[in-house]
DNA sequence: TATTGCAATATTGTCGACAATCTGATTTTC
DNA sequence: GAAAATCAGATTGTCGACAATATTGCAATA
């Protein structure tokens, strides 16, 4: 090995530019559900043609934010609790799982990127741009992933996260308020820096699924809007 | 609601078809881990242009089976024995959330769709193509995904069964026998009828794990092979 | 009036060609 | 002779144009 170990040149093609740009749209709300992207338009606003884009969209859907129906377009997912809900129990079962396989991995380095992380969310409580408060407490909750020595499993919740984040940003972007619970995240962290693994896997379920009951019942609500003007099945052809 | 329920037309694009033949290669192993996928020569035989193989590949790439480097190429994944113990593990967590989930929702066209597949895995037993035992094996596995009500977790299996049936077929191709445990699905299927789920669930973590046992030292001895060759990280060119 | 048929338009899917980048061999330089 | 520079070839990334398909509006028809 070298002396100093350097991180491997950016990738810079411009699908992988799109991808990031149009994921970061679609997760901050900028692309509301069950928006349909035009392609011809996209890619005049980006100066692009259209074939990285279509590769870029093509990546999307497989991630599951996008949705496409064949010479129809190509839209951005619809959220219904169920969705939620859905998300929900499986991340429940996957933090059981990314703990356990973690735990055994905590070393002090471990220890202080768990630190920055937690300071980076309470940082973020002061700003005034709200979607970093979503972005950082993803992250804290992302390092039990990140240790774990389990690429499978990380991809699976990275692919998870992508939907979280969306329908954090949509409840975030309806009421302008944060979703609560921010002094639980010092539980959490004290936790995982204990001696008790089942401690940390029980309090993951319960105060996660505090902030997601309150998803639910918002997207609950959602729907029964949307169910009023349903006959017709609109489809937005804005941007 | 009319009299007749119709199902969706079948999307027709090149580019479906695309996926599910390059998917059925690598599936199949006639597309070798490390193999590189030449855009110009595959377009060419399939007698397509590149667009829309291009975003076949994109897709198969997200899917997790194809990896990307830019400007150099597009590669089957490589299988490596910590791929396949990752794979089991998760397929565990997930086998047991499964089961939860799909185990109120055993009905009797449930259990008459069990049957159904269960006589398609001692069919295939019978027949000459080793891929259709692989093929049949999961999709009785995948019974518990499709009752799960549960699209996400499906979605997920769905994706961890492409490395799965990648997995098998390796082994197959290599020794010229299928994995073992046959009569293994006898229990399951009678225990998916019974009343005691946890029985369930423990049985599908035993008795997976002996089809992994084989699969990952099976991995081993490939890895020290490639290992002896390794100095130089050579990519196979042929299509 | 509701439904069907048809034309016009818009949008997606696909193609062939060009540009950017990598790879490998050859030449140059020390 | 070995390392660096250069150049040709091959391959991937991107572009603009065309073909295939869906949608919309209006007229025709019952």
């Amino acid at each position: 090995m070298s002396a100093t170990d350097f991180d491997p040149i950016v990738d810079t093609t411009r699908r992988a530019e799109i991808v990031s740009l149009l994921k970061r749209a679609i997760l901050t709300g900028k692309l509301e559900p069950g928006q349909k992207l035009n392609e011809l338009r996209i890619s005049e606003q980006m100066r692009v043609s259209r074939a990285p884009l279509r590769e870029a969209m093509r990546e999307l859907v497989q991630e599951g934010i996008l949705t496409s129906i064949p010479y129809a377009g190509t839209f951005v997912i619809e959220v219904t609790a169920k969705d939620i809900e859905d998300s929900y129990s499986l991340n429940q079962v996957l933090d059981e799982f990314a703990i356990e396989r973690t735990w055994p991995n905590r070393t002090e380095v471990f220890f202080a990127e768990l630190d920055r992380r937690h300071a980076a969310v309470k940082q973020a409580t002061l700003e005034i741009d709200t979607s970093r408060q979503i972005e950082t407490a993803l992250q804290l909750h992302g390092l039990i992933y990140e240790w774990a020595d389990h690429p499978l499993l990380l991809d699976t919740w990275q692919r998870l996260t992508s939907r979280l984040q969306m329908y954090f940003a949509l409840h975030q972007r309806a009421r302008n308020e944060p979703v609560p619970s921010l002094d639980v995240h010092e539980d959490y962290v004290r936790l995982l820096k204990g001696k008790d693994m089942k401690a940390v896997q029980r309090h993951a379920r319960e105060h996660i699924a505090l902030d997601f009951e309150e998803l639910v019942s918002f997207a609950r609500g959602l729907e029964e809007r949307q169910a009023g003007r349903k006959p017709g099945s609109r489809k937005r052809t804005e941007n």
